[in-house]
RNA sequence: GGCGGCAUAGCCAAGUGGUAAGGCAAGGGUCUGCAAAACCUUCACCCCCAGUUCAAAUCUGGGUGCCGCCUCCA
C-alpha cells in the first residue's frame, strides 16, 4: 500500500501517515454547535471530512471516525432565551436539520456521533483531575487551566504567550471582570459558574458549565483514548479551540493529543469569510435547492482543502456543467447500484473480483495510479478530479462497448471514493415542468377537437389516462387530475 | 500591533527546482434536416524588482495587493 503524506499543521510540514496502532485510524473531526442552519462553509468541513475518512477506509485502514455534536453553549443559550424555548429543544431542532443536511449531502454519518451533554460528568473529572494534578485551579466558583502548567503552548497556533497576554488586555473588555480571578490572562475556563435558574449543572465547585474546549478532550478520552490519529475541523478551531484541547488534555495524561493536525479551510464570498456574523451564507438547504448535491461536492472538491474558495454563482455553475460530462459518460456503466451510497459495512475498498478486472485494462491500471497518487498527497481532490474527467473522455472514446461499459462502473466506483453518486438528475422533472408539459399536450388536443381531429384527441386523452393522468372538459375549458 | 497564508489564462483552479493538471467559457473541425450531445482541436511562461542555481511559477530578500487568526465562528 503506498503511503498517504499529510499536512501536519502542528509540524506545518507534510509528513507520512503512519498510524500509531497498525491498521486501525482514529479520526476526530468537530462537528457543528447546533444553534442555527448551517451554510456551505460547514458544508466544505463535512464533505472534507467525509472524502478523508471515505479514502482511508479505500485504503484499507479500519477507520473509526467521530464527529461531536456540541448541544450546550451560551450561543445556544443565548438563542434560545430569545425565542423563549428551552436551549435543548432549540439543540434538537438544528440538530436535525443538521442530520438532514448531511443526509442531503451523502455525507457518510460518523462511526460515533458523542454529544456534550452526554459528557458531564467525564468532563467534571477531567477538570478535577486537572486541579490535583497543579494543573488547574479553582476561583469563585469557576475553574481555569493555568497556561504556564503547559509545556509548549502556542506550538499549534503558532501564538507566543508573552503576546498573547497584552493582546488579551487591551482587545477583550470581559476580560477585566474576569482579571481578579485569573491568575494569567491566557488562562482559559474549564468550568464556568451559573447562577440557578441558568443552565447548568452541578459539580464540586457549585451549579455551572463546562468551557467549551473540554468537550472534546473529554469526549476523545471516553470514545477513543488518549492519544488518536488523526484531529481535524476548520483552521479557525486551530486558536484557541484545539490548542487549549491540546493543552488540558496533554498536561492530564503527558503524552500527545493527537499524532496529525488537520485543518481545512474556509469558504469566502466577495473576498470575505462566508460566516454568521458576517451575515454573508448561504446555507445548505437553500443550496440545494439550485443545486445538486453532487455538484456542490464537486465544486468544493475541485479545490484543495487547505486553499480557500471564493464562492460566486458562476463557479457553481461550472461545476454543475463539469459535473454532467461525468455523468454522462457514467451512464455507460448500466450500473444501478449507488456508486457514493454510504452503508456502516461499507469500507470503500473494491472487492478483489472488481479491483482484478480493473487492473487487467491498462487504462483503469494507469488510472488508479494516477487517482491514488493524487489522493495519497495530502488528500488532493482537486488532481483526483481532474483524472475522472481524463477517465471520462477515455470512454466515450472507447469503440469497445464491454470495455467502456466496465471503465463506466469504475468511474462510477472511484467517484464514490469521494462521495459523488453520478446519479443522473437531468431528467428529474419539477411540478412546474410537467404542468407546462400537460398544458402543451391539451393545447394540442384542443388544436384537434377544433379541427374535429377527433382520433387525434382521443388518442391523447387515452394515452394519458394509461399513465395515470385524467382529463376533463369543463366549461372553463380542459383541466387534468392524477387518478 | 503580533502570527499565518495567498497572488497562475476571460473566470474557477492544481502544481513547491527541470521547463505550466483539470473544469467553465470561447474559436475551429467531424457528425447532424435543425439543434443538442459526443469526439478531435486551438487558447498562459505563472503580481513587480533583485538574487541563488546549469535550471525557478516553484528557493532567498525587498515591494505591492488580498485574506485569515489573535474574541464566538467550519
Amino acid at each position: 500500500m503506498s503511503s498517504i503524506q499529510v499536512f501536519n499543521t502542528l509540524t506545518g510540514k507534510k509528513e507520512e501517515f503512519v498510524p500509531i496502532n497498525g491498521n486501525k485510524v482514529s479520526l476526530y473531526a468537530c462537528g457543528p454547535t447546533v444553534y442555527d442552519s448551517s451554510h456551505l462553509g460547514h458544508a466544505r468541513k463535512e464533505i472534507v471530512w467525509d472524502v478523508i475518512q471515505r479514502y482511508l477506509r479505500f485504503k484499507g485502514y479500519d477507520v473509526t471516525f467521530v464527529r461531536n455534536i456540541t448541544d450546550i453553549d451560551d450561543k445556544i443559550i443565548n438563542r434560545a432565551k430569545e425565542l423563549n424555548i428551552r436551549p435543548d429543544q432549540l439543540a434538537r431542532h438544528y440538530l436535525y436539520e443538521f442530520w438532514a443536511d448531511m443526509y442531503a449531502l451523502n455525507v457518510a454519518p460518523p462511526d460515533i456521533e458523542p454529544r456534550a451533554t452526554e459528557y458531564l460528568q467525564q468532563m467534571i473529572g477531567m477538570a478535577e483531575d486537572l486541579v490535583k494534578k497543579g494543573k488547574a485551579y479553582e476561583a469563585g466558583g469557576d475553574v481555569y487551566f493555568d497556561v504556564s502548567a503547559s509545556k509548549d503552548y502556542g506550538k499549534l497556533g503558532k501564538k507566543n504567550i508573552e503576546d498573547l497576554k497584552s493582546g488579551a488586555r487591551e482587545q477583550v473588555r470581559s476580560q477585566e471582570e474576569l482579571k481578579e480571578l485569573k491568575r494569567n490572562p491566557v488562562d482559559f475556563a474549564l468550568w464556568k459558574s451559573a447562577s440557578e435558574g441558568e443552565t447548568g449543572w452541578t459539580s464540586p465547585w457549585g451549579f455551572g458549565r463546562p468551557g467549551w474546549h473540554l468537550e472534546c478532550s473529554s469526549m476523545i478520552k471516553s470514545v477513543l483514548g488518549e492519544t488518536i490519529d488523526i484531529h481535524g475541523g476548520g483552521e479557525d478551531l486551530v486558536f484557541p479551540h484545539h490548542e487549549n484541547e491540546k493543552a488540558q488534555s496533554e498536561a492530564l495524561h503527558e503524552k500527545p493529543l493527537a499524532k496529525y493536525w488537520l485543518h481545512n479551510s474556509f469558504i469566502n464570498v466577495s473576498e470575505e469569510k462566508m460566516s454568521k456574523s458576517l451575515g454573508n451564507f448561504k446555507t445548505i438547504g437553500d443550496l440545494l435547492k439550485e443545486y445538486s448535491a453532487d455538484t456542490l461536492r464537486l465544486f468544493i472538491l475541485q479545490h484543495h482543502y487547505r486553499n480557500p474558495i471564493e464562492f460566486s454563482p458562476e463557479s457553481m455553475n461550472a461545476a454543475k456543467q463539469a459535473l454532467i460530462r461525468l455523468v454522462r459518460a457514467s451512464l455507460f456503466a448500466e450500473y444501478e447500484e449507488n456508486g457514493g451510497g454510504f452503508y456502516p459495512s461499507k469500507h470503500y475498498r473494491f472487492n478483489e473480483k472488481v479491483a482484478a478486472a480493473y487492473k487487467r485494462d491498462k487504462t483503469l491500471s494507469e488510472f488508479h495510479d494516477e487517482f491514488v497518487g493524487s489522493m495519497d498527497n495530502d488528500f488532493n481532490t482537486a488532481v483526483a478530479v481532474s483524472h475522472l474527467f481524463g477517465l471520462a473522455d477515455k470512454i466515450s472514446a472507447s469503440k469497445d462497448a464491454a470495455e467502456r461499459k466496465l471503465r463506466a462502473k469504475a468511474l462510477k466506483d472511484y467517484a464514490g471514493v469521494l462521495g459523488l453518486t453520478l446519479a443522473d438528475t437531468r431528467r428529474e422533472v419539477d411540478r412546474n415542468s410537467t404542468e407546462q408539459v400537460l398544458a402543451l399536450l391539451l393545447q394540442l388536443r384542443q388544436d384537434a377537437r377544433a379541427n374535429k381531429d377527433f382520433k387525434t384527441s382521443d388518442l391523447i386523452r387515452n394515452e394519458l389516462a394509461k399513465v395515470g393522468i385524467s382529463v376533463m372538459d369543463t366549461a372553463e375549458g380542459p383541466t387534468w387530475e392524477k387518478t
